[in-house]
DNA sequence: TTAATTTTATATACGCGTTCCATTTATATA
DNA sequence: TATATAAATGGAACGCGTATATAAAATTAA
């Protein structure tokens, strides 16, 4: 009987890259599209250019990514951690509960609103049809991120109930998106100040 | 000297087509895009079968629209026709300002989440870097059919000064947004209801 | 009729993301 | 060493949007 537990008998061909080896291309890929992505633009780097600066055909681009837009999803999470880095260093320098969500709301709003790309890059990727940003949630690491949002929430009212808590995190988080949107899509429309907006919001609803 | 103001004299070569006839072979186009990308998505139909669709060359689309994208955007317009049109159906019924104003963001919101294809047709256009839906105001139809909503506001309030009016109707045009767009591209994720996060937000608003 | 002129319409070609298939490479066995 | 085998790689091709060059059509002037 042949030892299936721990099989060291090599396959016949050649092996598999270890999947260490795998990590590292991976990353180097990741690392030269984040780069280039920054520079010039989702849009304006084809893979053909993309495998050139990474040193490889095209195709091999594919052995490690599914698609251009899985590469790009995977600096989302870089995106996310660049962002929610900043609000949780501005936060620590604050104790008042409602001053704590408001900066964090401004950061969040400027944040985007001074890198458009990202925004683009993360809530606009493909074009029209599929673009769930689900991965939001698939993302352990992102979806904590967000949890900021609801504990700040909690601390300006120790009374509230779960599901009272979830719809007043919702809304900001839905009204932010939504200030955020506006000003980078429909762009040309003189929309008021975000910050205004945000504490306009925030004083009637906390 | 030669009659400048009505000048009969033809021109030498080939007559360019009448304005009528550019404006006819325009509406067969945008007519038979509206079919073809309602049942089968923007992304899916390319120009070479619209083409065939219209029965003419690829290239002869671009004599009367600048692009694909010039193509659907004049789609848009008649996507808010209908949306404004059944929310206008709608409030005829409702004299009380504050309801008046909740219904035609429940109705704008439902719009969107009912036809979230349309929602992207118009708000996530492109891809990634473009996308400017700056046509809301460059189309004067589109931008009085959002004066709606600052109307709506201002009933709710005699005593509010214009800024103050811009502030509140921004901000909820940006909360409608934000709610819809986080249904629809953060789909996964278990978002409260969205009425009840209207409700919630107009009742600390007015 | 024919040539000249002006506009419309198409054919060709480019780079794109991606798929498919053949080739090369690296290893274990005979 | 030769061969079998599996993984990795790369070449060719597809349909896409569209820029450019070319052809076709429609009219007047000669």
């Amino acid at each position: 009987m042949t030892d299936l537990k721990t099989n060291e008998r090599r396959a016949r061909g050649r092996p598999a890259r270890t999947p260490d080896q795998n990590e590292e291309t991976r990353q180097l890929i990741a690392k030269t599209a984040e780069r280039l992505f920054q520079d010039e633009g989702y849009a304006n780097v084809s893979i053909r250019r993309l495998a050139k600066q990474v040193g490889c055909s095209p195709m091999t681009l594919y052995k490690y990514y599914d698609s251009k837009l899985a590469i790009l999803q995977t600096l989302w999470a870089v995106v996310f951690r660049k962002l929610f880095g900043e609000i949780r260093a501005r936060l620590k320098a604050i104790t008042d509960p409602k001053e704590k969500l408001q900066t964090a709301c401004k950061i969040y709003v400027g944040y985007w609103l001074a890198n458009p790309e990202h925004y683009r890059l993360v809530f606009m990727a493909d074009g029209v049809t599929q673009s769930d940003v689900s991965l939001f949630v698939g993302n352990p690491e992102i979806g904590a991120d967000f949890q900021l949002f609801a504990q700040a929430v909690a601390q300006t009212d120790a009374h509230l109930t779960g599901d009272q808590l979830r719809l007043k995190t919702d809304l900001i988080i839905g009204a932010l998106h939504g200030i955020a949107h506006n000003k980078i899509t429909i762009s040309a429309y003189p929309w008021s100040d975000p910050n205004k907006m945000i504490d306009l919001l925030l004083e009637n609803l906390l």
